[in-house]
DNA sequence: CGCTAACCGAGACGGTACGTCCCGTCTTTAC
DNA sequence: GTAAAGACGGGACGTACCGTCTCGGTTAGCG
């Protein structure tokens, strides 16, 4: 059993799109295993010889959108540059990708789900931790105020995506990303 | 039909108080109106008399939870006290508050029915002027870095509230609402 | 509650028509409630309402064929007529009825459920009784051979119709029912 | 395919082995593939090689309970005797053997199923013609009545068994054989 | 202070989705 | 190269809610 068949490779690949699919249309609350079966053209009985049940295929299917955004050249730019570029594909991803349209979906299935939880808050404390190491760089580097809590600062920044994404109509346009940024570490001087 | 039958305020009220534990309770995929009906005593068909469905149930669950922070003496605080004021209460309200349970809910709920997204935009509007307003004397007052865009600044407080409560473990404790607080507006001088 | 629901009642009655056409189609292995519900056009949600199972059902709707064949002016009777004429409305029961094509799967039924066995024994006891006691007149007026053990007589008669309904491709013949009794009992003389 | 692997052999040895038990445990209705191939050991897709389905499987199976009663010396017995002996084995084997538990599921299964149905019917016949020429040869021997039907005659009789074993909750005791046999033959003079 | 209108409870009903189990077909892997 | 493993589509099972509906019983408040 140590290669996988291809019929399963195959099943878990398309499934699993379809899930995405579905968690984007549906939502948490909308889910539906009937759905995703209709959708992949895959067997309800197939799915569950695959996951348990809805909730590991929710999970799985939130593991698949998990593409961290790539660090090419990370070091080459300077502390605030890296910044900007970090808001900037988070405002990107949290209005356009297949991700945005699950973010809600997430957050209330994490409320009721420890083992979704657990990925929710994993996976968004690596994505944090790219901003906050950021922070704290150009903190050092004396390029940002020296009264910022890197942490909070590095909430407040990603909170502020999130906040116009789900609690107001309009999500936040990337290119006001660095105008976030200005009025959230200072403009520079 | 100007006075209320008494029977029927009476129940409205029971069941309200039923949904929004409810909502808390099993959040807002596992809502259910016969745990409501179960929870309050009060039949399901009852229920159903009263509001057409469960979505409408669930958005006028949210709207008792809707108790603006009141603002007494608003006029005679400082900007800056006003706004560590309402972050403050903002932290209270996610970590402890029975509105805190629902939050990841209503922002699920609001993705998916235009009803409760309006009510749930609306809510989060009425909520953030008064922090936008605050921010803008602040400036005026030259209490406040006069780079600050107040909307943006407005939405990183309370978005960095609601990304500590939403997609980390720990919520933001109240006590460090001003270090958030200096963090985003810059330490006052 | 003590009258009943009228749509109770015709519930209960279409679905166990239904169930009854449907055990005579499909037998107790092939019997589905899915197939009830379609005959009955009742939901199946509305099915499961009322009996707890399938084998609930399926015991509820053998109880439906149990109609004991009238016994009017038995008294009248000669006993060997008596006897001919159950043994002819058995072999007509057994050829034409909806009770025929129910009898292999309650015979089946039984074997696996113990409520459905006390139904079918406690019935088949109450059918028998009457040959049983008809055969015992006949010994006691002398119209019969003394020697005959009236159970075994009758399981004899009665086992006859079921073993040419159930082990030949020919089920007996109504009017061959006085040859099987004149075999069994002897002709008279 | 002339000669037969051992392999082969062996498999659908104990594949029928099994089945038989399955059979009388689970019935006809119960009757599961899974079981089967758990019991015996032996893969699920191994044993639809060999069977093209369930219904060829338990068939089979059935045919493997057919071991006719040997007919030894069967010219040396008087009719009667041969008679009583032949009502004895099949009390018996209506009591005890495995063929008891699947004689209900039997006769359902060959309700529905034509293939099945052929089997069951030319296998009472084999067994009913030994009894129907022991009760001809006693006719024409003068030793039993002559206004008897042989094959009516055997109906009853083994009707008898069949009717106790399926229709009430106590078979036939084997030690009973007689006494059916001499009220439905009479007391031999 | 009695009548009428409304509210209320109970719950039947048709649906839809869940997660389980088994069937019979089929591919893939391993011996 | 054949047997074992087991994936797959399919379909029934029994459970849980949904939203609609009908039915009597009670209770408020108007006349």
């Amino acid at each position: 059993m140590r290669t996988l068949d291809p019929r399963v490779e195959r099943t878990r690949r398309v499934v699993l799109a379809a899930a995405v699919d579905e968690l984007a249309a549906a939502g948490y609350g909308g889910f539906t295993v009937d759905g995703v079966a209709t959708r992949s053209g895959v067997a309800r009985s197939t799915i569950y010889r695959h996951w348990p049940d809805k909730l590991a295929l929710i999970s799985e299917a939130f593991e698949v959108l998990n593409v961290q955004p790539p660090e090419p050249g990370a070091a080459d730019m300077a502390p605030r540059q890296r910044i900007e570029s970090l808001i900037g594909h988070l405002a990107e991803a949290f209005r356009d990708s297949p991700l945005s349209g699950c973010v809600p979906a997430l957050i209330d299935g994490a409320e009721r789900d420890p083992g979704l939880r657990r990925f929710h808050h994993g996976y968004s404390a690596r994505r944090r931790s790219a901003l906050v190491r950021a922070i704290a760089l150009g903190i050092e580097a004396g390029e940002l105020r020296d009264d910022l809590d890197a942490e909070l600062a590095a909430a407040a920044l990603a909170g502020a995506v999130l906040y116009l994404r789900t609690m107001t109509p309009e999500p936040l346009d990337p290119a006001r990303a660095r105008a976030l940024v200005d009025t959230v570490l200072g403009t520079p001087t």
